[in-house]
DNA sequence: GTCTATAAAGTGATAGAC
DNA sequence: GTCTATCACTTTATAGAC
């Protein structure tokens, strides 16, 4: 009878499993599904390559784990800034004084607008939305409904705060409104060759991710804000 | 001596051409390159899979086809957008009154966001969007080039808008709010399943298009207005 | 769990008949 | 210019030894 590792997780397995989760998603995030081989994951993570079908029964099954791994990477970034915003809107329900609900709600979304725009802009961290971004354009079923998951309720939120915010726009015009807040947001990663050139960065530092973060800011802040107020 | 068809390039060669150079573009816009294989090309185009090393040299010189296809025809569709603010700027070279000045570079301004916004929304003529983003990941020599030739005169455009309208702000600032003001528009793209999800559209009509145009210009309008003009 | 070896299918390119 | 046939290579998956 074979003592189960429960203690500590580090089983010979469970090392190579991991490392070819993590060799796969930086190959698939980088290259997209088709342009790597099932070799070249194997020798990126120090692997056999029949260890693939032993593990995740084939290269399509590890993509699979790889889009579960992401998911749980992002919910876990992104998911104390959510609900911050959720409780902030909690909070205002019964608030109708027009400055007072800005003070408490855009304060909460700009932190959103701030996490969001460190996530795209560093490299690093940056590997899981290249991945999402990539197989938006040819939906796998995994992916949509990760996809729908995570940035459908980002979006939802948005809006929510948008119709508070602005209660003289219809609700369509917030919803559009909210996609546009997102996409200044995403651009930063869906185009991200072409933004760094515009701008004549060669690298990220966070003295840049800064000031990015303080434009993001004045234009969800001018945008939320009613005309005339 | 055979007669060469100068009236009209219709001889079979050029239709072939034609066919797969038309072919290709749906197939990698849709798939990506690696995805698709040069007989599915062939049998899409209705042509031999021979006849792809014939006219092209092989599938990378067919991809190369595609790209130099896809940026004349980008350039037709932006170009008169692009010079109408040619010409606005021009014209305003000497005007330092800040609503004349407003008055004469916003339009111009809106008319590029409008023109694009429906490029982008439209899901027949962004097939070549679809291509620019997708290869925008992992640039490729050819696309880079084509991609910066572009976007990047798109983004120093509204830059120098920026700057005339917005003189209360730096240049690095107002080159970000350009990327910002690019990202509204590209997001209906990069995003356009989850876009389409979050407003509850399942196709894109003339008022709805009219509607995303409408809230851009409110957008833009803000961003370029300076605070308590 | 890990490895080697290999099967089965698909890939892009091309020689040569027409 | 077009086609058939085929070559040389790579792909993923897997059987079987350890």
């Amino acid at each position: 009878m074979t003592i189960p590792a429960t203690r500590a997780a580090v089983s010979r397995g469970d090392q190579t499993r991991e490392s070819l989760l993590v060799a796969a998603t930086t190959a698939f995030a980088r290259d997209g599904y088709h342009a790597v081989s099932t070799r070249q994951i194997a020798d990126l993570a120090q692997a056999n390559q029949a260890l693939i079908g032993y593990h995740f029964g084939g290269k399509e099954g590890l993509y699979v784990g790889v889009v579960e791994h992401v998911a749980a990477q992002i919910g876990a970034h992104t998911r104390p800034l959510l609900e911050r915003i959720e409780a902030a809107l909690d909070e205002t329900r019964e608030e109708t004084n027009p400055a007072g609900l800005r003070d408490r709600l855009l304060p909460a979304l700009l932190e959103l607008t701030d996490g969001m725009a460190a996530l795209l802009l560093r490299g690093d961290s940056a590997e899981w939305m290249q991945l999402i971004l990539r197989e938006q354009q040819t939906p796998t079923a995994a992916f949509d409904s990760l996809y729908s998951g995570f940035m459908g309720r980002v979006a939802a939120l948005i809006t929510e705060v948008a119709g508070r915010l602005r209660v003289d726009q219809e609700e369509t015009v917030n919803r559009v409104l909210a996609a546009t807040i997102i996409g200044q947001l995403v651009v930063f990663r869906s185009a991200h060759a072409g933004v760094m050139r515009h701008l004549g960065w060669a690298e990220i530092d966070d003295a840049r991710i800064a000031r990015v973060q303080q434009v993001l800011r004045g234009n969800v802040t001018a945008l939320l804000t009613p005309p005339q107020a």
